[in-house]
DNA sequence: TTGAAAGCGATACCAC
DNA sequence: GTGGTATCGCTTTCAA
């Protein structure tokens, strides 16, 4: 690998000369410029990140902390992350943590050792992140938090109107013309509460009481938990006919145990989940609420990269996008 | 943030010893190694990697270059070769092209400029590999196609036995019962190419012949292309009772276009998908054909690692892994 | 068993 | 406009 020396040699100029043409950081006459631009083509010579990183104490390198690379949700986020960071020329590390203590830890080192610019973190584990953040902001390394935790008060934020999420399902299901609407969350999370909050807001505004009978929350936001909720909900005397779930996976488990419990989807029970990121797959159609997780990674990074350069002042602040509703789910969930 | 000058001041050693200490490199006095020790705790010492890397001209870092990170069956390589890595001390770089060239050019130099230790590559876009690995190779660093094109020869590669998933399709779907038997594919692709090879043979095992009519190839591995294939397949007067995609994300397609022919699944006509990546999220549920992704991703690091340290020598070898019938799909495609 | 010092490849300051 | 050189933080000889 030729070095920024063999480029001098070859160029017959010095070394600070070459830096200046690749960096532009100081008048060079054309001539040499041309000269030097041409060797550097000629040797196909790269600059060596390692020395640049090293003498300026910056990676121009960002790190994205995701759950788990495996459902769709996060990596769309991390499409919306790149596109911004690559515009500014930076680049992304992907920390896929998997939820996994070992991973975690192995990934905050890892960040604090190659001088990572700054991060994004969107909930490696609920207690963890406060950990995470403090120990970055120790540092000195500017992180955010994406989707994650409302408990995070000392660095940005963005966010989806949870609540708002939960109105617009209840609200579509009450539309549909169904009396009788449950929901299935997540106990102790937040999201799940404000999505509970929303559905209750949206059952209100058509007139409709939130009834006990037809909540039920869970240990996570899994299929299996979907699943068993859904049959808990379904053996009340007195069943729903169309259910908000906190999310698609919750809802697929969910549209499992309505099947199981002879009933069909549309017909006898309607379905709606939350975040679409699956809908779109199932057959017959289930609507669903979308998150603009591509708009929030664009949003966090625009965010993130702003406090990094500087033109970001000020206290932490919050950024909030909006949830839309899906009614017939388009395809565009997988490529 | 402390450097190794710090710790050896702090500790009355010089900076040679501190890196001993750090890395074992040579025999060190157990009275100073913990006094050495017990400065890097109080101090929160970490190394820089930069300066690391600058040195020792290696990175400690793969890189793995996938084609997309929204669908699920790269990711799940992704956490096999993350698996490997980490348990040999390795981090992974990864780099989701999208199939977009700028995207592709951008990691290229990325992992020229960091001085990464190999590459782990899944078709970035069929043309793109070629030159990409023969980039890399020139530059000295070692490359692995994992579940890429077969027409490479100069890298190892880790592939699935695609003819084997053809043969495990149409042979469940025989066995079933069937007699008319059809084929979705991708035309052009080698993959679908060897897994329709499959496929007959698994026709033949049974007595059955494949018939023309019922096989339909399309542009690429997507949803919309499986929809538009089954119309087609289905609009023959002597329409299959069993039909085999050459993967999950077309028999999805293919599915929506039995619906819409006014036909149920399976009742009227049993669909089997490969790869079992979605098949799991379907009710009624769909039978597939599991690509271990998770173990070839971990075989490819493996290897990768291997020829890293040298402990692999000879020519460029091929690790072909076996399929899986998956009838009743589990619950375990997302998580 | 330890320390001094020579680089690794770049940037940036100071002269000219 | 251009060149020399100190420097970033670390690893690794060579001596002691």
């Amino acid at each position: 690998m030729p070095t920024i020396k063999d480029v001098a040699s070859e160029a017959g100029v010095s070394i600070a000369t070459v830096s200046a043409v690749i960096n532009g950081t100081r008048p060079v006459s054309d001539a040499t410029r041309r000269r030097v631009e041409a060797v550097i083509q000629r040797l196909g010579y790269q600059p060596n990140r390692m020395a640049q990183g090293l003498k300026q104490g910056k990676s121009r390198i960002i790190a994205y902390i995701l759950p788990s690379v495996t459902n769709p949700f996060f990596p769309s986020m991390l499409k919306g992350v790149e596109d911004i960071a690559y515009e500014a020329d930076y680049s992304v590390l992907v920390c896929n943590t998997e939820m996994e203590p070992r991973r975690i830890n192995r990934y905050s080192q890892l960040i604090r050792e190659m001088q990572i610019d700054g991060v994004i973190i969107t909930s490696p584990g609920l207690g963890v992140i406060h950990e995470l953040v403090g120990c970055l902001n120790q540092r000195g390394i500017t992180s955010i938090v994406l989707h994650g935790p409302r408990s995070i008060e000392s660095v940005d934020r963005v966010l989806v109107d949870d609540e708002e999420c939960g109105y617009l399902a209840s609200s579509y299901l009450a539309q549909e013309g169904h009396g009788k609407i449950g929901f299935i969350g997540v106990c102790g999370s937040t999201t799940s509460w404000l999505r509970y909050q929303g559905f209750v807001r949206g059952l209100h505004s058509f007139g409709l009481k939130a009834s006990e009978e037809y909540v039920c929350l869970g240990e996570g936001f899994s299929q299996q938990e979907g699943h068993r909720l859904g049959r808990i909900l379904l053996d009340n005397q007195a069943s729903p006919t169309g259910i908000v779930a906190a999310n698609d996976l919750m809802a697929i488990g969910l549209w499992e145990a309505v099947l199981e419990a002879g009933l069909h989807v549309p017909e006898d029970v309607s379905l709606i989940g939350i975040d679409n990121t699956l809908a779109a797959l199932l057959r017959p159609r289930m609507a669903s609420v979308r998150i603009p997780t591509y708009e929030m990674g664009r949003a966090a990074a625009k965010q993130l990269l702003a406090r990094i350069d500087g033109s970001a002042k000020g206290p932490p602040m919050t950024i909030c996008l909006q949830p839309e509703l899906v009614s017939g789910s388009t395809i565009t969930a997988l490529r």
